[in-house]
DNA sequence: TTGAAAGCGGTACCAG
DNA sequence: CTGGTACCGCTTTCAA
């Protein structure tokens, strides 16, 4: 617990030396330099973090606002609160929870705090409370996820619209003539803010390509093996060629074992695509083709985004799409157009 | 952003009032300390962060280390995050979330910091770096959990031996002879400290209370449905009239559905009996007799414990275990005594 | 390239 | 019951 007074006596320099050689605002020489290294690394020297706040422009705090609903899912939460303690820790910036049953609460105190730098608020809702209070407070907020109503704020979100389209385009262009999106449950339509942006994209996009599209949702409220199955099975019967998957790691492999079920192989007799997973597809039972939703690319623009503010202008509000990469596992073909091949083969023999 | 000077001058008294009639620790006549908290209220005044951490004692925020291995299961994990933070607000406390790749730098950076007033310790591993850590910095450390090695340290954690044991009695005294434990894969085993807990105490109370008792583990690394089905069928093949649960929700529904597969009733058939679940045994398909694991409560203690250091006098190092509350939804029956019922029925009729 | 010193915004001791 | 004020430990002018 040495303080700065230490190690200025110990390297034989003034305090502001100290203070500048570790900020590396002023130029020290090489030799002060060196000394002053070798009295904190002896001292054990690590400067007050209140201290540093106070005197200092900023905290090195970023507050995280995760609403925590009870239809939360776990697991891809925990992932992007992850990516951006990560991206954070990166650029020496420590995480706050802000958990409370209201979040505008944690939102307000830590802004009229000074507790931290910058909001970054996680879980965004299509109507969101916290829109109102980032434009009521002064400290700089970023949205991971795209609320309505987002004039004004900074957002970064995965591209789900372009995703979506080109998962479309990858089927039709493989001859597939009917495809079939199985969905979130019901409630994450109003509740959420990519999967109607998923569906939309969806038909807009079938329509664009020419092909024809089914949807089903995956339950009410939650998505359970049960309800996927049944959607799967809605969807083949309906003469679906190819599936585009948009949920969760669980409900995928329901899929998968619906489609065992049938005896359909993939990608023969039916080609699949995930959109948005926050998981590996590669790791499925059948490896799936996948444009993924990468936590840590949201989270590390968003974290470069928040810091921006401090370089002194505040960078422009608007929304950031992160473009998805596709990635190939071999489950797309085209079309199994099993009449006519089987008439071919036929013929040929 | 109001200041204190401000506030002061507002209410027509001196900076030192005002604090004293915020912090209460130095009475002021209430008619000194309506102006104030008018003059607070009107200005929207609040103390900044850095300030008070410099100036008193403590920071206000605690930090909770959790190393998210890739096998934490993710609800449960979440719960404990969150009735940290619960707990934490309660006492008007932040929390800071640690999760670096090296969990000890983080406990080290904010314990020479002194950017946190004391240190929750999640997730603890049997073997656990951060013991020998806590024991060196002098930040105050709270283990939620109970590593092997805790000479020294304040942990809390559910009393998962008499959750056990107390299972365990229940089933006998209802005349199960032969009990089955359905838990964990096998790898939670070395990686958790509290699936050895419970399975050490199955086999310990089982020989107390003069019972047979099996144990399946539910798969490698993770409990899959299959590896949870197929550990169940061999519980009851082996004979098992009732059965310890001893893993996440999903294994729960697996267990039921395997039973339900096999026409068997709970309880009539079979008695089912859920160990420190995380979640609400009676939202099942079949409400389940329960002896919960509560995080809040856990979390409640540890947060009360990291206070108590404050307080003067820091807490007796040593285990603080939550005695289980035993929950029932009617999953335990008298064990089906089928054959005797049987003749003792046919000879009535 | 380096040093001295004025804050940053509270807390809490010492007086009155 | 209330005021004055010396710090808390670091950042950042202002001077040299």
């Amino acid at each position: 617990m040495a303080k700065i007074d230490e190690v200025a006596k110990a390297a034989g320099v003034s305090i502001s030396t100290v203070s500048y050689a570790l900020s590396g605002k002023r130029p020290v020489s090489a030799d002060t330099r060196r000394r002053i290294e070798e009295a904190v690394e002896r001292l054990g020297y690590s400067p007050n973090a209140g201290a540093r706040m106070l005197a200092g422009r900023r905290t090195r705090i970023f507050a995280l606002t995760e609403p925590l609903r009870k239809d939360t899912h776990a697991p891809t939460h925990m992932a992007f609160v992850l990516a951006t303690a990560v991206a954070a820790r990166r650029n020496d910036y420590d995480v706050l929870l802000l958990t409370d049953e209201d979040a505008q609460a944690g939102m307000r105190r830590v802004a009229s705090n000074r507790l931290v730098d910058a909001i970054l608020v996680l879980d965004v809702a299509p109507e969101d409370p916290r829109v109102a209070l980032a434009r009521e407070i002064d400290t700089p907020t970023v949205f991971i996820g795209v609320p309505n109503d987002n004039d004004g704020l900074v957002c970064v979100d995965l591209d789900f619209e372009a995703a979506t389209r080109e998962a479309v385009g990858r089927m039709a262009r493989a001859g597939h003539a009917r495809i079939g999106l199985v969905g979130q449950p019901e409630v994450s339509y109003s509740r959420s803010n990519f999967p109607p942006r998923v569906r939309e994209e969806f038909f807009a996009a079938a329509s664009m390509f020419a092909v024809t599209a089914d949807f089903r949702a995956t339950g009410h409220e939650h998505a359970t093996d049960a309800g996927v199955r049944a959607a799967t099975g809605e969807l083949l019967d309906a003469g679906a060629t190819a599936l585009l998957l948009h949920c969760p790691e669980e409900s995928h492999r329901a899929v998968l074992a619906e489609l065992a079920d049938r005896r359909l192989r993939v990608p023969d007799d039916i080609s699949v695509i995930s959109v948005a997973p926050t998981f590996d597809t590669s790791a499925l039972p059948r490896p799936l083709d996948a444009l993924p939703l990468v936590p840590q690319a949201s989270c590390d623009l968003a974290v470069d985004l928040a810091l921006t503010f401090f370089d002194g202008d505040r960078p422009a509000p608007g929304i950031r799409l992160i473009p998805p990469a596709y990635l190939d596992h071999g489950s797309l073909a085209r079309v199994p157009d099993a009449p006519s091949a089987a008439v071919a083969a036929s013929a040929v023999a």
